[in-house]
DNA sequence: TTGACATCGTTGCAATCGCAACGGTATTTT
DNA sequence: AAAATACCGTTGCGATTGCAACGATGTCAA
């Protein structure tokens, strides 16, 4: 039988991916003109209080160039606020400014609805996704 | 609550779809040094015989300059011939040479053994994931 | 304590990507 | 039949990306 690209899982994943990916982008790109590490990095931020660039790069999956980026630009904006570190000299501690705050309450609620309207697209295949997406996230390499 | 990243859907997606592009593409950059659009065309070339960059373009979730630079490149790399189309002298006639296709029928191995991977991987999550990818790449916008 | 080594954030740079414009060809309209 | 319109593949170009190197700081070992 014939290989098709079609029926092949990392093409299948990258497709979605991309597509909702952009879905989403669209919105808050609308809202407030937010590049991907830009809302990455402001959401992180919004759960996280004070925090390193070498945090933000373990967990959110973004380089650590455009995570430094995306920071200054964030800055730049006032929507968040470098400081020192207290101990550590080498480490900026990244925390979001009251209007970073502001914005993010408005993003969350954004976000939550496009959530909910692609739960409700998946109905119920979206607890299956959910799990698979867990085993591919924690598996290894 | 708070809103979690880790919880987001379009971000989870993205990640686990970074991920496993990485490792399959570190496959075939092993075996034959291609990038992922040129294992785009390939394998689409390989199971729709002559066929236009606009149809790969169509079909393959890649920009239309990304197919035609990449299909110049595998034709540098003697594993694509270009030809005219016969009737419609706009189109270019794409399919592999024999080079292109026996370098494709190793692909093909590896391909499916990362995919039988994978499903090991995912497990009895496996269908679920696959029935929501159907949903989200169907999915109009 | 001092010197080797590790870590942090920034920056430079090359590669990649997506958009838009272009020349060339076909199709539709008048 | 001529003109306007639509479509195809290529190319140019700006924006984004990831990697690697760097200066600065911190840690560990001798």
């Amino acid at each position: 039988m014939p290989f098709h690209l079609d029926d092949f899982l990392p093409y299948r994943l990258s497709v979605a991916a991309t597509r909702i990916s952009r879905r989403f982008a669209a919105l808050y790109e609308a809202e407030a003109g937010l590049t991907i590490p830009e809302w990455r990095v402001l959401a992180h931020l919004d759960h996280s209080g004070s925090v390193s660039v070498r945090d933000i790069h373990a967990r959110v999956n973004l380089d650590k160039s455009m995570v430094s980026r995306a920071a200054s630009r964030l800055q730049e904006a006032g929507l968040v606020r470098k400081s020192e570190h207290g101990t550590d000299r080498r480490l900026v501690a990244l925390e979001l400014t009251s209007d970073g705050l502001a914005l993010m309450q408005r993003l969350e609620r954004i976000a939550e609805n496009f959530q909910a309207e692609l739960l409700a697209e998946l109905d119920e295949d979206a607890a299956g996704l959910s799990k698979a997406l867990d085993r591919l996230i924690e598996s290894k390499t």
